[in-house]
DNA sequence: CACACGTGGCG
DNA sequence: TCGCCAAGTGT
């Protein structure tokens, strides 16, 4: 696995070529459940904004969501600056070398923590991603046992066990590298596999099979109605809770059964008209969600309560705001086609949202 | 232990 | 259009 790595692994990815433990994290966070293609935009972004760990700790966590708006599992953002904020107010002197320290911090588990000791500090830990799980269960042909928690956990003495001795940073990138490039979901490239000759699910033709998949459970559908104010130059938009989905981004405030006419109001406006927008289908992982957007014109009349929650933002701002990736959509879709207010017609270039 | 938590790409 | 999957962690 060391020699294929060196000769056949990826050398130049953003966060390579460094032992700054800050920029692996932080490497290590993004790619969490999250594909090295979509990483590295955000990742440049991220570090040009917030270059240490320090710049990360005294950021607001708003300016921390901006940069991490689009990348989608927003807990991992919050994780972040909160370990940020933790190190740097002293309670942690950095990161260790040893990864069950680094395990306690928020949005660190095992697996990232190994592979902080291993790429920041050279220390021999195990990780077990979905690429090295891949590689072991064809490798081993491992098959389902008692329990998803006992097949964990044998997944998790064996990649222990075959830690070498040595070029633990190549054995480490080498078996991602693998898992990502030869030994994929579908079609793996065996010939091309340095652990071909010892493969059991290549011996027995079960490539494909393995790893083993949960039977998968039909995803629930959610509806939601969201409200759209604006004076044709700004949008009102609402902080959303810490937790939950898109927790601590800004979007389009919901509303249940306030009427649109009162609710401006609470905000300082006068409604001048609405529309209704063409439906929204957004597909998460766990769940559908249609949402309702109802477009209203207002007058801005008083001002907006100080509270924080609540904001207006200019339409020339949506692309770097901390939005949702279909409010984003939304919002740009409508400030680049214009605003229509014309009785009963849907917004001009609404079609594209999905 | 089950479930929540985003988004983009691919067949 | 739809299911599957991707450098997992927290509750």
């Amino acid at each position: 696995m060391v020699a294929w790595q060196q000769v056949n692994g990826r050398h130049d990815l953003p966060w390579q070529q460094t032992r700054d433990p800050y920029r692996i994290w932080l490497a290590e966070i993004m790619l969490q459940q999250t594909q090295v293609q979509t990483v590295i935009p955000y990742y440049e972004r991220f570090l040009a904004r917030f270059p240490t760990l320090e710049a990360l700790a005294e950021a607001p966590l708003a300016d921390v969501l901006e940069r991490w708006s689009g990348l989608g599992y927003y807990a991992r953002a919050r994780h972040l600056h909160r370990c940020a904020s933790t190190m740097v107010a002293g309670q942690h002197d950095g990161f260790s070398a040893d990864p069950a320290i680094n395990a306690q911090l928020p949005g660190i588990g095992r697996s990232t923590a190994a592979a902080i000791s291993v790429f920041a500090f050279g220390r021999r830990a195990a990780i077990l991603d979905g690429n090295v799980r891949r590689v072991l269960a064809r490798c081993f042909g491992l098959t389902s046992g008692a329990s998803p928690a006992q097949d964990e956990r044998a997944l998790w003495v064996l990649a222990e066990s075959l830690l070498p001795e040595q070029a633990i940073e190549a054995y480490t990138q080498g078996m991602m590298d693998l898992g990502a490039t030869v030994c994929t979901r579908w079609q793996p490239a065996c010939q091309a596999c340095p652990l071909q000759v010892i493969c059991v699910a290549r011996q027995q033709g079960r490539q494909t099979e393995l790893p083993q998949r949960a039977v998968p459970k039909p995803v629930p559908e959610r509806a939601g109605k969201l409200l759209l104010l604006t004076d044709g130059r700004q949008v009102l938009l609402e902080r959303r809770p810490p937790s939950g989905i898109w927790g601590g981004l800004l979007s389009l405030p919901e509303v249940a059964a306030e009427t649109a006419e009162s609710f401006a109001l609470r905000h300082g406006c006068r409604l001048k008209q609405t529309q209704q927008l063409p439906t929204i289908s957004h597909r998460f992982t766990h769940f559908r969600l249609s949402i309702e957007v109802l477009c209203g014109e207002v007058e801005v009349v008083g001002r907006l309560a100080a509270d924080a929650g609540w904001q207006w933002l200019a339409l020339a701002d949506v692309a770097g705001a901390a939005l949702p990736t279909p409010i984003r959509r939304l919002l740009l879709s409508l400030s680049t086609t214009g605003w229509s207010f014309t009785a009963g017609g849907a917004a001009a270039g609404a079609d594209d949202l999905g």
